[in-house]
DNA sequence: AAAACCAACTTGTACGGACAAGTTACGGTA
DNA sequence: TACCGTAACTTGTCCGTACAAGTTGGTTTT
């Protein structure tokens, strides 16, 4: 038997040989990006069935040191186990919860090119987006965030809509074309609050705001929605939660 | 073979098992808490292997649905996958990568009771914290950031310490008193800047800035830390990115 | 009545084998 | 020189067997 053995209290095989791999990586046997061993010669270094190394190799795996690729190999990606936080709610904030006690309120809505839009749009610069400027507002009627929408304009769920609308554009898009959403990218900063939008909010133009811009990205790595919402200060904040969890939920801790 | 196949695209036989067995679960053909019939009838019913069986159950574990007992069977945890977004990356902002770039000068340091504190502190009111008023530099020396950190008293690494930090606080208590980041509440708002503040980051009081509270909570549920951070605008872009999972980071998508 | 034992059932670990599916590199041909 | 086909290598899927380890319930013994 070539992995360690403890004959007080027997680890199981796989674990044994997971922990010697992930120490061995650690200590910088295997460069990051470079393939491990084979299976195949995992099974005759170590003396251990193939079953046993494809067990390890899936603690791995899931522990977010190594990536397996069929008919390549398995690559290590990280030399210690990330710690990642996981958000601890469902969906970002104002995607969800903060929707369903406000109304949107598209106020202009037009067709325009990707180099024309105020907020920088990825992709090529001539292709077309819808754009609908909104406010939104508190059930009592104040205004809460200014916001423009780009929609890549293959997905024109709402052309020329002008209106209150209480379901996300996004949501509505993944179910009108089957796109799914698989990412958001979220920026937040500070900002002056600028002359169009401080009407809109009735604040002082130059009085200070959130400014949140989202890129909606698909399955398929494709920006399918962009939006910039302006929020005047005190009248918005932003809570998230986050829980640390180590790898991908799985330690060698038995 | 009694799972569906589609010809055009073969579908492993675990993962139509497990989604089998999780549309059965969502239908209430099995009930929340009860168990699944044993590996053994699975492979009778479906006619396949004992090991495509673990296989499939192994997936619904993954995503959540189930929870396996040696010796008792498995029992049925939730109806549905439940649907979480994980932060893509191993940390919030600045807790790593900003921290790295940039040089935190302590440049006051007292005692406080909770009740006196500048940013409203959790728990009992008379309870005493370290109060440390920081700069946030960027090595070039330009300031980027304000900052409070509140600290219980009752793990005061930095008693009195003024000067410059390049490690987080969070991570000293840890280290020096075992204490476990389990939890990170966190806030996000615009704010006009207070003169202060104004004063230590260059900019005119007033200005629009970004605020983030955090609240460090350990395993047993305790803040243990709460900082505030007020970043003028144009200096601080605060970037996340959102991934999308089912259940543990597995999904029936292939 | 309580404790011990045992059988039956269940999941966990480990082995072996076979073939499918993916990737890469090399040799032959146009 | 570029393209195509093939071989070799690799992981993925699926099958089978055997025994270890855990749980539970019933029976026997004290």
């Amino acid at each position: 038997m070539s992995a360690d053995q403890d004959n007080s209290q027997r680890r199981p095989r796989y674990l044994a040989l997971a922990e010697e791999i992930s120490r061995a990586v650690a200590e910088g046997a295997y460069a990051v990006g470079t393939l491990l061993p084979s299976e195949a010669e995992l099974c005759d270094r170590h003396r251990v069935s193939r079953h046993t190394v494809r067990e390890s190799l899936r603690v791995l795996q899931e522990m977010g040191l190594v990536a397996r690729h069929q008919g390549l190999g398995t690559r290590i990606t990280a030399a210690t186990a990330p710690a990642r936080y996981v958000l601890a709610m469902d969906a970002i904030p104002d995607l969800w919860e903060y929707v369903k006690n406000t109304e949107l309120k598209v106020v202009r809505s037009k067709l325009v090119k990707a180099r024309d839009a105020l907020t920088p749009l990825p992709g090529d610069q001539i292709a077309s987006w819808r754009l609908l400027e909104a406010v939104r507002y508190m059930k009592s009627g104040e205004p809460i965030a200014w916001k423009q929408v780009y929609i890549d304009a293959r997905y024109d769920v709402v052309s020329g809509a002008i209106g209150k609308r209480t379901v996300p554009i996004y949501s509505l898009i993944e179910q009108r074309y089957g796109v799914k959403t698989q990412k958001v990218r979220q920026e937040i900063s500070a900002i002056a609050i600028p002359p169009d939008a401080a009407r809109a909010l009735a604040v002082k133009r130059g009085s200070s705001g959130l400014a949140i811009l989202r890129h909606y990205v698909s399955t398929d790595e494709r920006v399918f929605e962009v939006t910039m919402s302006l929020y005047p200060a005190n009248r918005f904040r932003y809570s998230v939660e986050l829980n640390l969890e180590r790898g991908n939920g799985r330690s060698l801790a038995s």
